[in-house]
DNA sequence: CGGTTGGTTGATTCGCGTCAAAACTCGTGG
DNA sequence: CCACGAGTTTTGACGCGAATCAACCAACCG
């Protein structure tokens, strides 16, 4: 069951028996990728979606001043280009964080299940509405947050969707990222992010070590962060 | 023909006869909103969607710091809140910039037109997804770009969208923002966009007085801010 | 081992924020 | 028609948060 996990982080709409095996059956391949792997490039046309099973994915862009702005973290169950259905290409790249295993969607795959049932084209469109939700608290944080509540708002996000598909027992879970990721993602240096994070543990309320996080005070680090979970639509 | 501006920017996937005026016919209800005047409020629980057809609309998330962070700007012929019908509800809140006039689209009319054409439900999906694709280059922008760089390259998106409903010509357009805006969008307090105003306009590339642009150079602009138009998907 | 990648720390610089005040615009009412 | 006040733009002085530059260290690995 490829779709189960997508499924089970998907409460809205309800889906029904069959409607959950057409989507299944819309899978027309498994396939693999390594560690730093690019999987899209952008502006590259692609004519199938990728649902993350195992491992972890970014989506980033590059720009000519050789920065690189991390754009969103995926984790399993979540499609990682599906986007990619009506846009036909992505102004991004994806890339493999760690060693992945994904479910494959042809376009025209897509497209039938669209045409034969409403309720899956209502959770498919709200799975990637979900995402671009994602990116506009992304341009809330880099935007108006300082550099210490960027970070600790990105790991109570990374917190919250680990937790909920079993990757976060005891507040503690991997995050396969170095520094200058991090960094990358919240529009920070990567010395300034270092020196963020040992504030943050030494207030006592995270702890992030090779790609390890440890949360120490989930209340502290929540109004912290001025997290509010209201934005990843978890109903 | 309220939908007419928003099919002539949408101009993948191909849209036949009928499915333009199954589109035209959905529209239950027409309104209008005075300038300032808040049209959705966040986590409100919403049963319809808004397409812009007069004026300008900005959609913003304020921080309990005091902060506010302008997230996207509408101008006529977009889908201020299409995102609504899969998500039943925002987590940011749509006011008007201007007098605005809308066209309202009930979600049940929306449903429908999912049921009936995948090829509808294609181009809404995409139109929803072609936002999405704007708010992570504004990731981008207030990221990685330098105070200056990214109050370049809102003008340019704003110019060139703009320029293709006939909302531009020769290089001069009205965008009814004040500076205090501008930093809101940009992630910049107004006295400081005020500087980078003023140096953008001592450069020779745009000039920005009481909500009116003029682009002075445009290509100069163009490579300043370091603009490339694919995210906007104008295919 | 030496090379490579990731993490840590210090010194210094600078972009942008903050605070404050003045000029300007415009709508409104006396 | 002028006075007034609210909102906006402009400018200056100053301070801070984050970038930059530059070592150095730790872990891992062929």
């Amino acid at each position: 069951m490829y779709t189960s996990l997508f499924l089970k982080t998907h409460r809205t709409p309800v889906i029904d028996g069959e409607e959950a095996a057409a989507l299944e059956s819309a899978v027309a391949r498994t396939a693999t990728f390594t560690a730093k792997q690019i999987m899209v490039r952008q502006q590259v046309p692609l004519t199938q979606c990728t649902l993350l099973l195992e491992g972890f994915v970014e989506r980033y862009r590059d720009t000519p001043e050789g920065r690189r702005q991390i754009l969103a973290i995926h984790i399993p169950g979540d499609f990682v280009d599906l986007h990619s259905y009506p846009l036909k290409r992505l102004e991004h790249s994806v890339a493999a964080l760690t060693d992945v295993k994904v479910a494959m969607f042809p376009h025209t795959a897509v497209r039938a299940l669209t045409a034969q049932s409403p309720t899956l084209t209502e959770l498919l469109w709200r799975s990637t509405l979900i995402d671009a939700a994602i990116n506009r608290e992304w341009i809330v944080s880099v935007g108006a947050r300082s550099a210490v509540v960027r970070l600790a708002h990105l790991f109570c996000e990374m917190y919250v969707r680990l937790e909920r598909i079993g990757m976060a027992p005891d507040r503690t879970f991997a995050l396969p990222l170095t520094q200058v990721d991090l960094a990358d993602a919240t529009g920070l240096t990567a010395v300034h992010a270092n020196r963020m994070l040992r504030q943050l543990r030494e207030q006592g309320l995270v702890a992030f070590r090779h790609g390890e996080v440890e949360i120490l005070d989930w209340d502290g680090l929540r109004a912290f962060a001025d997290f509010d979970p209201a934005y990843l639509f978890f109903d």
